[in-house]
DNA sequence: CACACGTGGGG
DNA sequence: TCCCCAAGTGT
């Protein structure tokens, strides 16, 4: 009995070679009259297509560009970003968000300079092999820096593929990506490989959108199944998302005599790794540790007292908080909800040396990387005077 | 495989 | 307000 192919088990039918090549003439010929202009488009240098697609993860475009911009003029070598330390790549990476991403790019900067002589490899395999790149990444830089025929699955291209030859596989899982890339191996162009795959990733980013999507507009329309059987309303399928637990935290600016702020780096794994908050007191735990909290609103005077106790015993501090909060700030994450009862205190007296405090001074805020949670907290506590 | 992992924008 | 979305990867 003979196998069945990817295709073949998904009932996804081939276009013929005919219909193939017409296909990457429209798409190329749109591309080079509607392509965007990036800064990442006006080099073929792996390091910089590398960086620039590290930050578009999960990431807009136009939040990508200053970024993207300072970072290759701050690290212009690879070997800049093997030899840069940590706080450094943090700073450039400051507000982006998911920042095991620069972490991981520090990490495969080194590999290249061990196991590639500094050269960001060709090879297909020897890409995949760096921390941080996946077969998304992988196909993207191999495709556009190197011209090879890789293919480069992202959410745009499912999407636009999904429409095309109307696939009702569900993008939101990783394991349908193989599907897709099968797919572009037929499609992509190989005289202009790293073009088309970007070029299928600019119409998913400007005309297969998501929303308010018109497929008439389409420069493909005449390639899409879904649109000429009306049938485009129905793709892509995706899975909704389970929704964000919330979470309270009693979050103190602890100030000392020389004006200086405490801040507690937090641990290495889970949200916000090693970076600085303020010492936040999660409420339910507080509550499982068995400290009573009276929960009014309208009366913290007790729950005040506890916390005192409670930075007493955990931090050896004596601090004196204000006896109201200065407010209560949220934070939505892509997967928690935070929710900050701000209160400002002072340190009575400076004795907190554990390893992970550290007192800062207003002045130097924007030397420090702090994630956005705690530049809200910051911005509350510079709009007044405490107490 | 499901979930963790940030942030800002838009309907 | 709420929900979805944006050039994914690691565990």
């Amino acid at each position: 009995m003979k196998q069945k192919n990817v295709l073949q088990k998904n009932n996804i039918t081939m276009w013929s070679e005919e219909k193939i090549d017409r296909f990457r003439q429209t798409l190329l010929n749109w591309y080079d009259e509607s392509k965007r202009d990036l800064p990442w488009r006006e080099t073929t240098n792996p390091y910089y297509i590398w960086v620039s697609e590290i930050m578009l993860q999960q990431t807009q475009v136009d939040t990508v560009i200053p970024y993207y911009n300072r970072f290759i003029k701050t690290l212009p070598k690879i070997s800049d970003l093997a030899e840069a330390p940590e706080e450094t790549l943090l700073k450039l990476w400051e507000g982006l968000g998911y920042y095991s991403r620069v972490r991981n790019m520090k990490v495969a900067a080194i590999q290249i300079q061990k196991d590639f002589e500094g050269k960001f490899p060709e090879n297909h395999k020897d890409v995949l092999t760096l921390k941080g790149i996946g077969p998304y990444t992988a196909g993207a830089v191999t495709s556009i820096a190197f011209n090879q025929t890789q293919p480069a699955v992202d959410g745009n291209v499912m999407r636009v593929l999904s429409r095309l030859f109307e696939i009702d596989l569900d993008i939101s899982k990783v394991s349908t990506r193989k599907v897709f890339e099968e797919i572009i191996r037929h499609l992509i162009d190989p005289e202009r490989p790293g073009d088309f795959n970007q070029a299928l990733m600019d119409l998913g980013a400007t005309i297969c959108t998501p929303k308010n999507y018109f497929p008439e507009t389409s420069p493909v329309k005449e390639f899409n199944a879904s649109y000429l059987n009306e049938t485009w309303e129905k793709y892509p399928v995706k899975k909704k998302k389970t929704k964000v637990t919330e979470k309270t935290f009693y979050t103190l600016m602890i100030k000392n005599e020389k004006d200086e702020y405490l801040y507690e780096k937090r641990p290495s794994k889970g949200v916000l790794a090693g970076m600085f908050t303020p010492i936040m007191i999660n409420q339910e735990t507080f509550k499982e540790q068995g400290w009573k909290l009276f929960n009014e609103e309208d009366d913290y005077n007790s729950i005040v007292r506890e916390l005192e106790q409670y930075i007493a015993e955990v931090y050896k501090l004596k601090i004196k908080m204000n006896s109201q909060p200065k407010g209560i700030l949220k934070h939505v994450f892509s997967h928690i909800k935070w929710e900050m009862i701000v209160f400002e205190a002072l340190a009575l007296e400076d004795n907190a040396r554990f390893e992970n405090l550290k007192w800062i001074h207003m002045s130097q805020f924007d030397k420090e990387m702090f994630p956005v949670p705690t530049q809200k907290v910051n911005n509350l506590v510079e709009t007044l005077t405490l107490f």
